[in-house]
DNA sequence: CGGACGCTTCGGTCCGGGACGAAGCGTGCG
DNA sequence: CGCACGCTTCGTCCCGGACCGAAGCGTCCG
């Protein structure tokens, strides 16, 4: 039995280059050193070192593929906390249209971690329960099974993961719950695999939604007029 | 729409002196600035610039009562995410038997924030809701107004509060969800003033468990047996 | 009213951590 | 095999933030 110590996790996430090495790890993607240390904006050594802390630190972990070092999100809790310190962190002013524009897409689909978010995500889990596709207890319903099955969705398997299944995330840019856990994962890269959605760059999370996807969304019931997003 | 300086917030938690003030606050007491320098244990200047910048980064709030300057978190968003941070933040080792205790302590009942944690935050989660009082979905059920209502906790005031009513909080200590929400402060504060938790000192948010609140939370069902809580 | 007290602000000091460049190690490839 | 490349480690420098003591302000109380 242990207590924490906070002020060493935060102190991690409190520098700026590591915070965006970790902001561009919330896109759930393994990204090699070199990407991350030209993300961070600083040299190779100093990207080196900052890996290290973030490694021992247990933010993150790596694999290694010959000389290249891929670095991830070390697990759905590290994801979870820092997007519960992004409702409490101050915004960030936008300065330009390009900054703007950016803002924008994080606030309509990211991802977070593993999961989708943002205005879709929020969405997304509000049409499933609406739906009927899942319960507000977050049970997978027959229908929703059914329904995910033709997504291309594997319940049982997400089921059968190690990690909760399924729970409301809080969104930070909404303010309200988008789905979590192994089936939101699941169907994240289900949707991503169909082209609904597709990844922007390697140094955002922000991801776009095609016309295949919003078709599908709407089908589904999601509402993504620009009122029910706001 | 904004992006978020993660940055600033984890800086901000990542100092020792601030990290044991916003521990201490967890307690969900409004603590006065002489007192966080004590637990702290720096002067009082010190702790002064420091309540400063987490007042200007928006993790506490103040509140004046004539010279003393009250501070306390700034709200359960806050709350969440420091407990999310714990969830990811390594053990603090023990290094004695006071120590051990102590942690022991907090494992067993503690608030997070305004809310019972812990293993008895725990069972009483998981009681609620085997005892029929909260569904699944965390709909309080009649019979969870009554028993609720027996224990002096109004439920529809904690319903009228501009927040979240309830919902999961994953436990760190538990790894396991206790409630939260303004019906877990409703219920906790009840708990304290019926006398079946007792506050252990300031400096800490360990409660103890008191013999009536060990017969009325076993009467719900509650299981509190060592083997139970490990 | 005057002194004590709680708290905040400011200037000075010092230390820790981020940045860089150089060197070393391991993998990949012609 | 030799060279290029990706990454890590190490030493040095420098800046920013935590700390303290002193001074100032406002409240409390005899």
């Amino acid at each position: 039995m242990h207590d924490t110590d906070l002020a060493a996790t935060g102190a991690l996430i409190g520098d700026p280059s590591r915070a965006r090495m970790l902001d561009a790890l919330m896109g759930g993607r393994a990204l090699a050193a070199g990407e991350l240390a030209r993300i961070a904006g600083v040299g190779a050594s100093t990207a080196s070192e900052h890996l290290a802390r973030l490694r021992d630190g247990g933010l993150v972990e790596v694999v290694a593929h010959g000389r290249h070092r891929y670095y991830r999100i070390a697990g759905p809790d590290v994801g979870a906390a820092l997007e519960a310190l992004s409702q409490v962190a101050p915004p960030r002013p936008v300065r330009s249209l390009r900054q703007s524009g950016h803002a924008q897409a994080l606030g309509f689909a990211r991802t977070c971690y593993d999961h989708l978010a943002g205005a879709c995500g929020v969405a997304l889990h509000d049409a499933m329960i609406d739906r009927g596709w899942l319960t507000r207890a977050y049970d997978v319903t027959p229908a929703g099974h059914a329904g995910l099955a033709g997504w291309g969705v594997d319940v049982g398997a997400a089921r059968a993961r190690r990690r909760s299944f399924a729970r409301p995330c809080l969104d930070w840019t909404e303010r309200r719950p988008h789905l979590a856990g192994s089936l939101a994962a699941g169907i994240t890269d289900g949707l991503v695999e169909r082209g609904w959605f597709v990844r922007r760059s390697a140094d955002s999370r922000a991801l776009r939604l095609t016309d295949a996807g919003r078709a599908g969304m709407q089908a589904l019931g999601c509402d993504l007029s620009p009122s029910a997003t706001r």
